[in-house]
DNA sequence: AATGAATGAGTATTCATTCAT
DNA sequence: CATGAATGAATACTCATTCAT
């Protein structure tokens, strides 16, 4: 009656979970960042060739997929804000590449902050931000009265307005944004 | 309660015709500017008390409907921009205002361009921006070499910004946006 | 790649409502009556030969479809219990066969009581129980002491064992429940 | 956070068998308990702290399953039911005692005997019921034409009822419950 | 031309059951 | 024999779009 029956993928037992945690994870970021965060799940149950249940089981909600996708982006991004001598405009550049990456960057970080584990996630980013700010600051390089908040705004505007462009003008957008927020940030 | 059932709307006949249209267009400012871009057209229909097809008829799709919704808008805005002796100030005040009424705004007049439609409106808001900026300009208000891609970009940021942030914040995100962008427009 | 599909049933029309409105009774009357109160709401879709958007329109809940689907038992019992000189027993022996009938009559009379509306079933019931009660008590047939709660619970012990039975055997169990109830009621 | 993995529980081989019988039948007997006896079978895996499989392994299907959780249930009402002097009344209560507790129990013991598992059941509450009933006839505190299958029948609809009770209303149902059912046992 | 009902595809989520290790 | 991950079918619900009247 149904004609052709897809085979039912096989089981790799549960070896295969970390291989499908991770998978998950690369898919996530692929479909969070070509879709945004309100992507379906189920897309990326399959992109990542997983069962829907699979998925559940790894990651019980929308947002704690998003953050296990985006925990090695803000990893990246404290360990370079970490590495001792590294500019403001360094950490900027690779959030900025981030953002045009994965177009859910800016969903996670700038969320309505209906979940506690997100604001977790923008106070992480600004934390990062305090050591090369301040060290910025120091040197001149940006004006004395920046404040952290300041720059936190600054990305949420350009992230939130790269968001919305479509894929092929995301650099272009985010280069514009920071010709102008330039003039926000230096002395 | 099972048994009264609800009369069917009256069938007002095509002499209804603009006063629906007026409706859907009143809904649709109210929906969108509550729910955003992306809600139901059937609540549009709903809450202007017209049937889903007569939406359909009158606005064949999504944008057409936001176009004519916020056609308005972008009247007031060129009107205002005409009249004479307006600041840019007051111009991006007011554009911030329909900004936090309507979260869809900037959906509208930053599309990802998917629609040639939505360019003209970008357009048109291009124009209206012109003058407004010369006289600034002329005035030492902002910076000469600003230019009406600056500012609209300006407005793309707080208005994307401010487009995600929960509706209680938002007249505070505009504010603290524009506080930042001011570096950005004055001399 | 899906090979045949089914053809999309075919758009009846507004015109079909009403039709519809019955059939998605009468399909609730016989789902709910073979699987109980939590049967899928899909199946009883399929057996109106409905589609799911339009059972969600008649009925937004589960609730109201089962209302809608016991409305007709309801206001049968309502009308025996009005009509002159009916005795208690026959009240209650149109009772037991609705219960028979449908096995989630008693899901819907003694709801847990999440709902107020199915509160207002259960008032109903009571309600009609009233007036033969007491005629039933004046004529002698049932013991002085009998109060309407009494009624209600024989009624809903026999009802929910009844429920429990596989149907084959409802018929019976319903019988000797009330030759042992008798003794509750009787003088 | 996402960095701490649970550790997999150790393996702790065939000699854990008899323990994870042991707690399977414990949690299934709260899960049932609490939920019915349709309550999610990995709800109990989990309470018992075993793995599904291990479930699967011990108890083939749900019914094998409630049989090994009723069990000691059951056993414990022959027990009283096989004690020197016991009355009707005491075994009764007992057994509303345990419908209290467990929601589950009626699904046991009424079952829609899809399963002749469940008929074994019953049949142990039958002869379990039958000496204290004939004491009780002999001693004159029921009626002399009581029959098993009245007892069990008043059972049934007495514990029917409370298993459709909110937890919170069980006690007081059963008590309702019997008080009516009391002109069914008494001479 | 207006009406609103009909339709089903799409998405989230749960859970029984199987199976590699 | 234990473990728990994998799988997908099942179900609820929403909404864009079409269409008879």
């Amino acid at each position: 009656m149904t004609g052709a029956r897809r085979e039912r993928r096989e089981n790799r037992g549960p070896s295969a979970a970390p291989a499908n945690r991770r998978a998950l994870i690369a898919a996530a970021r692929e479909v969070f960042g070509e879709q945004g965060f309100d992507a379906p799940l189920s897309a990326v149950a399959k992109r990542a060739g997983v069962g829907q249940g699979s998925l559940y089981r790894h990651f019980p909600d929308r947002v704690s997929l998003a953050l296990a996708a985006f925990d090695d982006n803000m990893g990246e991004i404290e360990e370079l804000a970490a590495r001792p001598g590294v500019t403001l405009q360094a950490l900027l550049a690779r959030i900025t590449e981030q953002t045009i990456e994965s177009v859910a960057f800016v969903d996670i970080v700038y969320a309505g902050a209906d979940d506690p584990r997100l604001d977790a996630v923008t106070a992480r980013l600004r934390v990062a931000l305090a050591e090369p700010l301040r060290a910025a600051r120091k040197a001149g390089t940006v004006r004395r009265s920046l404040r952290t908040s300041d720059v936190e705004l600054a990305i949420g505007m350009m992230a939130s307005l790269v968001a919305k462009s479509p894929p092929a003008d995301r650099e272009r957008t985010a280069k514009a944004c920071w010709s102008l927020l330039d003039r926000v940030l230096r002395p």
